[in-house]
DNA sequence: ACCAACAAACCAACCAGTTGGTATGTTTAT
DNA sequence: ATAAACATACCAACTGGTTGGTTTGTTGGT
């Protein structure tokens, strides 16, 4: 059922992904777009009826991305969720390294510039980033009620602090044109999780291998 | 022997300050910061070779405005530096709420659109969000002896954690326009900071009052 | 008289979006 | 089977408005 989309269509958003997460949305230009996908302007206006539509729509590729990512990632297939939960964030951490808009976030960019100005490119862009949240709330509980967590703290504030925290690491990336401080604020991410389960803060060996 | 400077470039500097939180750095012209300011193109750009330079300044003065204000806030009273570092954090906490454009960070905001296109104003924002952070290092380095805390973590890292973690709150905020998210976020960063120094994760009456 | 601090009119380049069109299917009536 | 009718995908040229920045001129203090 899932009908092919058209090329120029794919390579717009394909194009947006990439360029949008280097310049920024307000400074790549439908030119830009258009050249980088190979296409013509008349081509771009077919599909999308403004250059924010094209940004909702790629902020729902990003969001389909992610998902689809994370959620085949070896680590899922752990059977105890703390286990999963720790895979996935070791996996985030460890994907921060070499070129800078290659590991940063295309909604997390987006809603910075469109928060106040564009309200449906910042609902798509909070649709992506909850949308991906949203999917380690069950592990959380189950992990919690695993392992005897009960801290008053809710499973899905965790989620979007974690979230937080990797959109934040984003920024001093970006801030320093280096991923190191990057990387470190993850292990503190880490770190924590590892505490609100009464965990060792790091792991000893052999145990709770990724 | 600070000499004052001309109201233009206070008004500039201050225009800039406002309408880049709110709009972004690149969605704001020339044209809405004269206007925002009271004053004209030419004076623009007497004081200013760039809108870029604008910027950098704009960067500047939030890192003095940052520092002025958080070096002088009450809790700074404290006498153990674990007092002052949680009363920040609480602080930093309490001040996300209300319009969302009155409680972000101006170089946060400025740094994503500019870490690979504008190199001069990445930098800037590094000098502004770096310069914060490293206010609370001696800080947590005294905290850590007073507190016998030996984990293998330094002082710089979570000082640049908490930045971060910050950063990432207000790109939550954003996402949802409502700061609740941000909140949430903030009080897991400041349960880390009291586990990091082995105190009970919520206080209890009459403990560390702020 | 001089110079910093402004003001106002102006400019070329660029912007998002429009226009009027072609080429290639896909449906439907006979 | 076939042709008219329609739909989709795309394109090159263009438009009106906006952009960052310039030019030329005025003002007021020293």
């Amino acid at each position: 059922m899932a009908s092919r989309q058209s090329p120029a269509k794919e390579k717009l958003i394909g194009a947006a992904v990439k360029v949008v997460r280097e310049k920024g949305f307000n400074a790549t230009s439908v030119d830009d777009l258009c050249r980088e996908a190979g296409v013509t302007k008349g081509a771009f206006f077919h599909h999308f009826p403004t250059k924010v539509d094209l940004g909702i729509a790629a902020a729902g590729a990003w969001k389909q991305h992610a998902n689809d990512l994370f959620g085949s990632a070896p680590y899922m297939a752990h059977e105890d969720p703390l286990d999963r939960i720790l895979g996935y964030l070791e996996f985030r951490r460890d994907m921060l390294e070499g070129p800078i808009g290659e590991f940063t976030c295309l909604v997390g960019t987006m809603v910075q510039e469109s928060y106040d100005t564009l309200p449906a490119l910042r609902a798509a862009c909070q649709d992506s980033i909850w949308g991906h949240a949203l999917t380690l709330v069950d592990d959380i509980e189950s992990a919690r009620k695993r392992h005897g967590v009960t801290d008053d703290w809710t499973a899905e504030s965790l989620a979007l602090h974690t979230q937080g925290v990797l959109q934040g690491a984003f920024i001093l990336a970006k801030a320093a044109d280096d991923p190191r401080a990057a990387r470190d604020t993850a292990d503190h991410l880490i770190r924590y999780v590892r505490m609100l389960f009464n965990l060792p803060a790091t792991r000893s060996e052999g145990d709770r291998n990724g």
